[in-house]
Formats: structure tokens, sequence, C-alpha cells
DNA sequence: CTTGACTCCGTAGTGTGGTACGGGGTCTAG
DNA sequence: CTAGACCCCGTACCACACTACGGAGTCAAG
């Protein structure tokens, strides 16, 4: 069943074969086994591989990230302290990006909320001009910009 | 109190000179007074939005999003109704990012617990060669790869 | 056994988000 | 009134993550 040529797995996970081998280049791809002729040979976890880099790139990790996301399971049964510690570690970052994305969430939320309460049921586009409540208080800069907030470094 | 030069507000929001005026020229900072000298004079806003721009880029926003954002606030009185829908379209932005978030965690949080399982309490910097439970099947790939999963779009 | 799609490799170019540089003008303390 | 720190602007450069290109070899259908 396996055996696809490095075109048939592009297409399959809808990336571009130039792309596919600049992740081999760096390292989030392994090298496959290759043909005489040189062509390389994927089996279906590559697909799988494509797939989460794919995924994990629209959530922000780096390539860099997602090589070390990755090679959490390639430990060859050494190790597993070192493993467990930068699973763990990975998890506080995943904690992190949460907890920030859940901020900025609160904030979207209530300047929606704010938003229905000035002019809601007001379906018509024209301008409503109507003043009502006073959002010079921006709630979106209100809850970033406020207290208890430490540094997320990058 | 208000009213500092371009080198103030940099080193209040701790960002680079040069990047004030870049987020300028993006369109992320409004243009501010001048002096009759030609020099930028801002009031502390700036660092509001500076502070806003630093943690919604950890997050993940690009410069354009962040612009979009920022803009969310400054409708004059009008348009609430679109406003109120780009807000919204946000947070379902944002909750896509934290589902795709939540379930690389969950991945991380079942290799942490595998390793535990297989050779708990083992803290010698030696390899243990202990075969113990087969992690061939990824859990992080496993998460990922699961049904359900529409495209995040970028 | 030719033709066209596919593959190889290396190198170069793109867009994003800055950072640095260079040649000037300005401001303030001594 | 001059030295040094600050600011102006434009341009160039950097890292990251691709994307495109060119010239050559390979493979599969007709």
């Amino acid at each position: 069943m396996d055996g696809m040529k490095i075109g048939e797995l592009a297409a399959t996970a809808d990336v571009g074969v130039e792309t596919v081998r600049f992740y081999e280049r760096r390292g989030l791809l392994d090298e496959p086994p290759r043909l005489a002729s040189g062509y390389r040979m994927y089996g279906s976890e590559a697909v799988s591989k494509l797939n989460f880099i794919r995924r994990a790139k629209g959530l922000g990790f780096t390539l860099e990230e997602i090589r070390d996301l990755l090679s959490l399971r390639e430990h060859p049964g050494a190790k597993r302290r070192e493993v467990r510690a930068r699973a763990q570690a990975k998890i506080d970052d995943v904690d992190q990006r949460v907890a920030g994305l859940l901020r900025i969430r609160a904030a979207l939320a209530t300047l929606v909320t704010e938003c229905e309460h000035t002019a809601h049921g007001n379906d018509a586009g024209t301008e409503d001009g109507e003043p009502g409540v006073e959002l010079d208080r921006c709630p979106i800069l209100a809850a970033l910009e406020g207290a208890a907030l430490e540094e997320v470094g990058s």
C-alpha cells in the first residue's frame, strides 16, 4: 500500500513538493529511503507528519519547535526523564499561550457585548450616529495592558 | 504629564525606536503630532498600544490582524454592527486556536504520563534500555491527525 | 523509443517583522 | 557656543518559512 513519491505525498498532504524537501532539510521529516534512481519513497506516516506540521504551524509554533515536538516520540528507549521534562516544558508553554488567548477572547467578548448594549437590534446599514454608551475606554486594550500580566517571552 | 519623545516611549514600552517608527508605517500607531523640529510627541496611550501589540504578537497574531484589532475601538460612533461582526470573527479564530492548543496539550500530557508509567522513579542518567510500553503510536500525532479536524486556514 | 510528466539538486527570490546604518538636524548641559 | 545625546529619514540588511527556477536525470504511456 505504502510507497509514494514526493509528488503524491505533497498532493495528499496539500503542501508543495519544495516544501517537503525544505522540511527534510530542516529535520522535520526523516530522510526517506530512495529508489535506485534517487527518488524519495514515503510511507503514509509522512502524510500524518505533514498534517501535524500544518496544524502546529497554524497554532503559532515555529518549525524548530515543531521539530522538537515531533522528536518527543523518537527517544530510542533511553532518556525518558529528559523527554518527560521537555514535554512538561512544552505543556507550560502551551498553557501560557492558551491563557493569553483567553484574555484576548474575554476582551473581544466584552467588546461584542458592549456593542450590542449600545445599539442592539440596529440592523440598518446606514450610519446610526447614536452616541449611546461611551466606548472611549477600549476593553481590548484594558484587558491586555492591565495588571498581573507577566511577560510572555516569545 | 503626557508628551514624550520617541526614545522615552520606546524605553517605556520596552521596544526599539526603530520598531515604533516601523509600526507607524504599518498603521498600527497613529502618526503623532510633531514639534516644530519634526520630533514626534506621544501621549501615554501609545504605551498601552505598544504593550498590546507585544502581547498580541506573542499570541500569534500578525501585525495586520493587530491593526484590525486595534481599529475596533476607533469606530467614530458608526458601524457598530460591522465592529461586532469583526470582533465575533476574531473570537471564533481564537477559539479555534485554543482548541488546537488544547489538543496538543492533551497529547503532551499523555506522553508525560506514559513516560512515568514506563520508567517511573528512574533518575539515573544512564541508559535504562527497558523497552516497556510501546510508544510507536505517537500520541502527539494521534491527537492532531484525528477526525473532525477542519482546516484552520492560517 | 520518444515524449511529457515527474524527480533530482542547488541557488535565488518573496513576504513578514523587524534591526542596523549613515548622513544629517536638534536640544540641553556645561 | 560647543559636545554629546537625541531625533529625522531612507535604505539596507537580517531571520524565518517558504516558493520559484534552471538544468539534468528518470519513468511510464503510447
